[in-house]
DNA sequence: ACCTCGTCGTTTGTATACAGAATACTGAAC
DNA sequence: GTTCAGTATTCTGTATACAAACGACGAGGT
């Protein structure tokens, strides 16, 4: 059953695992925006009671990803602009922090393999027009890069911040004819930069990366969300 | 009954009254770094059951101020002067950003009469040595920059990083005959610039003073916990 | 005396039962 | 035909019941 993947699974918490299945959903479209949701739903879908779904919610309303309303109900977060703008606003500022906390490591040159590794996969994903698989790589190097960071608290805020930016870009991606991809040779700058331990520059880049994806992005969302309300 | 205080509290809600009031004995050291909890005693304490209890120690533990391990127990979170300084480092980033963006408001100019008040309160509690009205007067300051900032999720990251801030201050104030006090003419300035809608100044201003807040602070925190293992 | 294994108690995690609130639906009045 | 009131249903929120895991304690062996 249903049941048993979930206990497997890498979690091994079922909120956990339920948050992370879900949240998946949310972030790639399979759940759209305003999508209704209830405990009961969830629960039968998953063969689990409503105790760990609750769990489950909780942990996705403070990824921003489900919005509650107390006694009326559970929904797919709605996507908006200003929401999206006030996202990348936080994620510019950590996710420079965290550049340059990683390239502060004394573990920052040793992380040069696995870099080189993913920066292969970023090209052959990009060359294959496998975005989803893109993505996924792109989201790993930002966890390696929080891990050199060690830095617990800025870990938990720019994952929670990653999903709902993944989301975003996920969903200009699929509304967009043009994939909107970021630079693979700033990334790779980046990666350098970290494991050469030249956190000014590895600030500098990141910062100036995690801009160009919120504009590029934020054009395809901005002509969406105009065309939809004229 | 406890029960009814629970409710009529302004969060209406028991979970995050319960999150909100086991939250406030951790701030203020009532409940002791590693102190453990377990749900039942905690839902005796305020006559509930353990299903709010548990959805307080969820977002009590997003928050930082609790550890839990996965059917191991639940915790105080221990304090420690690097979870301290991951705390500070992203608090740096997002208060600088948080009053750029509230000088931006075009309700800055507006909340000059609200400044004032929380400055005259500064002010007098100071003087009084009423140092935990300083601290809950220099928070709703905070609050009101978030309201301004006008972005939620600045805000609900700053919230919880705020809870964490304000745990390690009032900690450092207790193990030091002096008060690590913020300075209030540093407050009024930032204020001043936001109000005027000076975005780069406020957006500096307050990058210095909460460095200042850092550096000040950790000062007597690493006395403490160098002495404490020797 | 120390280490190991088994049992017991405590505590978390999950399922279910129940109460109350919010919404949807039905019907009647204007 | 529209609107308002009353009822019914559905869903959340809370309480309770049950199962399984972890740790502590003690007995037995080396």
């Amino acid at each position: 059953m249903t049941t048993t993947s979930l206990t497997t699974e890498i979690g091994t918490s079922i909120p956990e695992n339920l948050a992370r299945l879900i949240g998946a959903d949310i972030t790639f479209g399979r759940l759209a925006a305003w999508t209704r949701l209830t405990e009961e739903q969830v629960a039968n879908t998953y063969n689990v009671s409503r105790s760990p779904v609750r769990e489950a919610i909780r942990l996705l309303e403070r990824d921003g990803l489900i919005a509650r309303s107390s006694r009326r109900g559970i929904w797919v977060a709605p996507l908006s602009l200003k929401d999206f703008d006030g996202v990348y606003a936080c994620r510019i500022a950590l996710e420079a922090l965290a550049a340059e906390q990683a390239a502060r490591s004394p573990h920052a040159a040793s992380t040069r393999p696995a870099f080189d590794r993913l920066l292969t996969r970023l090209r052959t994903t990009l060359a294959n027009g496998d975005t989803v698989g893109f993505f996924e790589a792109d989201v790993e190097g930002s966890e390696i890069i929080y891990d050199l960071a060690d830095n617990p608290t800025l870990r938990r805020l720019l994952l929670s911040l990653e999903k709902q930016a993944l989301r975003y870009r996920y969903f200009a991606y699929q509304h967009s004819a043009e994939v909107t991809a970021l630079s693979v040779n700033a990334t790779r700058d980046i990666y350098a930069r970290i494991c050469e331990g030249d956190h000014a520059r590895a600030r500098a880049l990141t910062e100036t990366l995690i801009k160009d994806i919120w504009q590029s992005t934020r054009e395809v969302l901005a002509d969406f969300f105009s065309e939809k309300m004229p």
